[in-house]
DNA sequence: CAGAACATACCAACCAGTCTGTATGCAAAC
DNA sequence: GTTTGCATACAGACTGGTTGGTATGTTCTG
């Protein structure tokens, strides 16, 4: 079909590096699309010859860069991670010191995420651990460890905010974390079939303040202003 | 392969009825073998030759009774749903008419049915929406209402909760229910994934101290004993 | 015997993966 | 500096198995 792309590549000037063809640039387009196309249809729903199409790739790049189908997913699960640890810890970034705001402006990133325009409510990662899970011991491993990954870095964040904050009352960090996780999934799946990305964001208004509550001596507080 | 089962059920004894062919068993093997099918590898990979092998049929009685691989997923989902409501249902059952302790009674509910032995993680209403409902809009519409209906019986109980006591901190009762929703199949979801069915019942355990904190003054209250 | 309830052979489409061929860049031999 | 050799990076036709669905025949019941 839209060959276009790549078709410079083969004869127009050069991409990214200095050679006319840039296995790279083809190998991430490749990744890019399989997010895509996974994050809207599922994976087995997705065919090989579809993220080829969308990439602007042949089979035989695509069999070059990979050696299967689950190949190129289990590429596509490490990219989407590694770009969501990236984006959300962006909003973490240097602004502030105190873990419970950090962890704040984290809830507030990812609720800004689903609400973000055009932004398809799905995470790729939920979705092939969903789909692959009770069948492929590889696959579901890898989404295993993504899923520690993150939980390890939330659960952190709450360690450290124990520490700063002695809560009233105590809590296990790591099972708030996969509590926040499991949350997190789970209102992504719910908001999606609803159609409806705001059940995110009240869901994760809700985690806020369960979390604060355990610092403050108060009851479940009040929703607090954010940003308009 | 082993057709045995139905094989006698064509020339042995009557099923359940009086027939010697017993048209609704044999939809109802087929919507149960569909169901586990689903269940344990997801939809694009459960084939209609694998349902109808487990359920003893063959493809003329399967296309005898479904239009298509579709019509037999939307059988199953009812199915699943009708399935678990009745069986969430007997818990909250006549014992007592306190909104409150049916809820709890329901949460415990829901923790128990995933510790049953032999008993896999995965719910077919989450595991059919997150693989179709970005593709395929009759699917995810009635998973939504499924859903739906899910999240409607629970504010139910949180509204009735609410006039029975009246809470220190108000809170919306649906609001609350789909929090309820989402958590329990990220909870899902999470579990699966790691293989340790006892994090959604952690996790419950969380949302039971969130929900009692908004009707009694003291802070998230410490767990509660239950069954051994 | 009419129609429901199957059984079975069959098919066209699809799809992951292969195979063979080709263009390009680079390095060393000459 | 140009020819030769070779590996990378593709292109694209092809294939063998699978899959949802069909067409047709058969058996049993009312």
């Amino acid at each position: 079909m839209q060959t276009e792309d790549r078709k410079r590549g083969k004869q127009g000037k050069r991409g990214t590096g200095s050679r006319r063809r840039a296995p790279e640039a083809t190998r991430l387009a490749l990744v890019e699309a399989a997010v895509d196309l996974v994050r809207a249809s599922g994976v087995h729903a997705t065919t090989v010859d579809q993220i080829c199409a969308a990439a602007g790739a042949t089979k035989g790049a695509f069999f070059h860069h990979f050696r299967s189908k689950e190949a190129i997913l289990e590429a596509a699960v490490e990219h989407w991670c590694r770009g969501r640890a990236e984006l959300y810890g962006r909003d973490l970034g240097g602004v502030t010191d105190d873990p419970l705001e950090r962890l704040d402006r984290m809830l507030n990133g990812l609720a800004a995420s689903v609400r973000a325009p055009g932004e398809r409510t799905a995470c790729l990662l939920g979705m092939v651990a969903q789909e692959l899970a009770g069948s492929n011991h590889r696959v579901r491993a890898l989404c295993e460890q993504m899923l520690q990954g993150w939980t390890d870095l939330v659960a952190g964040l709450l360690a450290d905010a124990k520490r700063r904050h002695p809560p009233a009352t105590d809590f296990d960090a790591h099972g708030m974390a996969w509590l926040l996780n499991s949350l997190w999934q789970g209102s992504l799946l719910a908001a999606k079939t609803r159609r409806d990305p705001e059940l995110v964001a009240a869901n994760l208004e809700h985690a806020r303040r369960y979390i604060l509550a355990h610092f403050s001596a108060t009851n479940p507080q009040p929703p607090s202003q954010k940003c308009p």
